[in-house]
DNA sequence: CGTCTGACGATAT
DNA sequence: TATATCGCCAGAC
């Protein structure tokens, strides 16, 4: 165990669903780590467990860059398999796939009132 | 024990 | 929207 820091973020990530991303700076605050985003980046590097890490991305809605290129690729890819679709940027719609706030609510705007 | 680095986030420009 | 900067913590040396 590298440290009870690591293991509760390693805990919450293991919560998200199937299908649903979530933010480093969320998965942060729900560890209880207040902002500190970048801790469970470098966690999340030196897991090398059984877990869902592809589920987590940046606030930017993006896979962020890392050493390892071919992580990328793979996390793109599981994230394709789950359902989660990429822009043509390679940007994730976090309106839609956030978790917590993936709750299919269109709300279209059928007809403007006109009064 | 000092220094550097890293899978981030928010703000300013 | 993209780029530049700073802050923050935990490991590796």
């Amino acid at each position: 165990m590298a440290s009870d820091t690591y293991e509760r973020i390693y805990q919450i990530v293991d919560r998200i669903p199937a299908g649903s991303v979530a933010t480093y700076g969320q998965i942060a605050r729900l560890a209880g780590l207040g902002g500190h985003a970048r801790l469970v980046g470098y966690a999340l590097h030196a897991c090398g467990r059984s877990l869902p890490w592809h589920r987590v991305i940046n606030s930017r809605g993006q896979i962020s860059d890392r050493s390892n290129p071919h992580s990328q690729g793979l996390q793109a890819r599981r994230l394709a398999a789950e359902g989660v679709t990429l822009d043509e940027r390679g940007r994730i719609s976090l309106d839609r796939y956030r978790w917590g706030e993936n709750d299919p609510q269109p709300d279209p705007w059928e007809e403007p009132p006109t009064s």
